[in-house]
DNA sequence: TCATTTCTTCAAAGCGCTTTGGTATCGGCG
DNA sequence: CGCCGATACCAAAGCGCTTTGAAGAAATGA
């Protein structure tokens, strides 16, 4: 069922059908009605392929996520889509997903671009002067970045928390409770996030003139597996810190993991705060009560905000929305406590 | 850049361009390499709207994710995602995800087939008698399903793992250290695997005359909270079981959490056996030393597999890959031991 | 009443690619 | 020498939609 049969059968002109569908206003109102019950009825559906040569615009909105050989899949990323695939549907925008190697990453919106597969792209984990930013205002892409970039002689749009001010937080509350010795199990160092938690630790301590210690500052991808090694390394070590704070929840698990096997409890032996991005299948105990301390902020929110300043921008180039930072939350949960004697 | 340009920058046909660049016996070697190298050096990429709509076929695979208003978004499904992506990008293939309340599911694919907007399909979520099946055979959409549906009547293309079997193991492991109180922590009962699951472990406790208990048998999403939940109420319990068997990592690391909060042992006051989908971001200890014991299976591996088998069937319609069912392993971990007295 | 505007509709020209159905050239063969 | 089958290329016709430009019909105003 095409266009032109509907038309045909319709006695109409494809034109007239094709308008009344697109909701133009040159159409009758009893005709536009009589093609969108016909539509209906037909089960006729425009084809995309044709509808994208013939408007340009493929409707599509392309997310490349890196996945090197042994690298994992950042598991906040399926609660990010999920939110921002939410959101795309009913704009009447697809998603599109590359799964590339990093080497390829450039290449990939090079080609999406040339190709016209999709109207605009969302960056992941936003790095430090990054260099996909330039590249796409070059390809002239529109682009949401999750996350800041460093850049500051540049303008783009994007959606991030206030990770610094929220790990200063954190880490006055520690100190707060009597706490010097604090490790930070951050994300890989080269991430935006990771950067400014890290600045946001080291700016409470300097301001207590507590000096952080290179040797409890830890980078790495955040699993459970990271959590619980680390947490074990340190406990085990003659000068354990009092307290950790962790950039992920699943981090946060393999801490507390690593305190319950050696017997001690959280809270009481070593305080924990963590971040946490409301990951569904893993939530911070109950809203009522808490497990971990932490920094909040939902990553699946994000997700639908940051889609939704995509089309935006898309559909209104010259007036995009304004770039966002969220404050996250801070929740008291049951895993601090005063630093031992 | 258009062929048509590229072409005239040629001297040459936009017929003979095409055909150079797409591989076609009838053109002479030397054109052929002429093209190719002026294409790549004018970073000439097809249109891909044009492409589609000339072939017909739209080099793209849909996944359709159900996300209902409070449901969470599968925490495999990132890691199955992955490996499918993976396949996907060097075959030429692009990957949409569609995300839709449930309710509209039905409608995605029709929708799908309609407009041409994907060659095939990956089902996610295999449910008993899944309606989906017959849908996608009256669409005539090629597809795979990850898991296996009970319907016997009709031929479809899968993938599984041998949840019954594994299970099954599973028990028998427990009802040899002396367990028979086991409680079953399942994903979701009208899921296949769970259906299975539970069978397994039916199976292998009618084998050996030990009655399961209905009151012993849960079914949920597989969160991390779902796990510490009822684990906490089942240690609570003037009669609770002695062992217990998780569909999930995710579970059992709450069920682990609701153990250590009671100041009890894993694998000496309560066992547990899990299955683990080997998550990149929560292995399951190191292999060397796993922390559960557990049936195991790579679910990265099985969405490899599942695309290769797909785009094999949407290339030779006729003759398509065999159906799979993968036997997991079983790994002995720390988290099981004798019955208690 | 006729000129002018507004309302509807249509024919036809693309969008950028693939593919069908040629034609010209050339060597080989009887 | 003429015929045939390869070989290498091309013109043109789509694929199914949108959009431009035009044109009747109806309504309005002078």
């Amino acid at each position: 069922m095409t266009l032109k049969d509907l038309a045909r059968q319709l006695g109409l002109s494809p034109t007239t059908v094709s308008r009344a569908l697109n909701d133009y206003p040159e159409v009758n109102a009893e005709t536009r009605a009589r093609v969108k019950t016909a539509a209906r009825e037909a089960g006729y559906v425009p084809n995309i392929g044709a509808q994208r040569l013939a408007t340009g615009r493929a409707k599509t909105i392309g997310h490349v996520v890196v996945v090197d050989d042994h690298q994992i899949i950042n598991p906040f990323f399926a609660e990010f889509i999920a939110g921002a695939g939410e959101t795309y549907a009913p704009a009447g925008y697809e998603m599109t997903l590359s799964i590339v190697p990093g080497a390829q990453e450039m290449e990939v919106y090079r080609s999406m671009a040339a190709r016209r597969s999709v109207d605009g792209v969302i960056l992941h984990n936003s790095r430090a002067n990054d260099p996909r930013i330039a590249l796409l205002q070059e390809l002239n892409m529109p682009f949401v970045v999750h996350g800041r970039s460093e850049l500051t002689d540049t303008d783009y749009l994007y959606l991030d928390i206030a990770n610094t001010r929220a790990f200063e937080h954190a880490t006055n509350h520690l100190l707060d409770l009597g706490h010097k010795r604090i490790a930070l199990l951050n994300g890989l160092a080269d991430l935006s996030f990771a950067k400014r938690r890290r600045a946001g630790v080291e700016k409470a301590m300097a301001a207590r003139q507590v000096k952080p210690e290179e040797s409890l500052m830890f980078s790495a991808e955040m699993s459970e597996g990271y959590g619980y090694q680390v947490t074990s390394d340190l406990l085990a070590s003659s000068n354990a810190p009092t307290a950790v704070i962790t950039s992920s929840i699943l981090t946060a698990a393999g801490a507390a993991r690593a305190v319950a096997d050696r017997g001690l409890t959280l809270g009481r032996d070593l305080s924990l705060i963590t971040h946490d991005d409301v990951l569904g299948y893993f939530p911070n105990g109950t809203p009522q009560s808490p497990v971990f301390t932490a920094t909040r902020s939902s990553i699946r929110e994000a997700g639908k905000c940051t889609a939704q300043m995509l089309i935006a921008a898309i559909n209104d180039p010259d007036t995009p929305p304004p770039s966002e930072v969220w404050t996250p939350d801070f929740v008291i949960g049951r895993s601090t406590g005063a630093a031992p004697f």
